[in-house]
DNA sequence: CACTAATTAGCAGTAAATAG
DNA sequence: CTATTTACTGCTAATTAGTG
């Protein structure tokens, strides 16, 4: 019913020919690299989900999908990091006004 | 059925009024162009809201706009929080058959 | 016009990996 | 262990398409 287990292409090749691309490191004791690796975006991503941030913190569908594309991330996984970026920034806000 | 009751009864979390997100600031008058940010009302709204629900589920337009005014809300918004309710109701009442 | 049904986007709360 | 980060769930307000 829901595609859940989509992520970011890089990733999903660990499995099989895991060529090129090879994602962060894996210090711990070679367990199974297989199963649920999930989470976590590169600096890239990150970073270029920052910037959109500040200029607009809550984006279109269109501009989602965009984004989405250029990152290689899922439409769906934009508008929950924005969900949850805002979350943050809301939270931050609020304890700030806490403090006085 | 009329108690303040709406909330799921999976996770008895028990969240007390409380909230503190008050999104709309008085959304009273104007609100014109395009408001794309707009959301929850508060409790007294809701509360004159479903107490009207209750003795009436499909009020008429006059009905509506005096509920409008009452609240300070238009009566666009009440139009659809009705049925938004109805929609809520009836869906509720067929997970109930299911159930039986 | 008012209604229903379906869909959309947002938020609070929370789970679940993971980093420290 | 705690804190943070990704993801999901449940609910709400609003929109759109279609009916009468």
């Amino acid at each position: 019913m829901f595609a859940k287990e989509q992520h970011q292409a890089a990733s999903v090749k660990v499995e099989l020919g895991l060529s090129g691309l090879d994602l962060d490191i894996h210090p711990i004791t070679n367990v199974k690299s297989h199963g649920k690796n999930k989470r976590r975006f590169n600096d890239e991503q990150i970073r270029s989900l920052e910037v959109m941030f500040e200029s607009d913190s809550r984006p279109e569908s269109v501009i989602k999908q965009q984004l989405a594309n250029e990152l290689g991330l899922q439409p769906r996984q934009i508008a929950i990091w924005f969900q949850n970026r805002r979350a943050r920034s809301k939270a931050k806000q609020i304890e700030r006004d806490y403090n006085v």
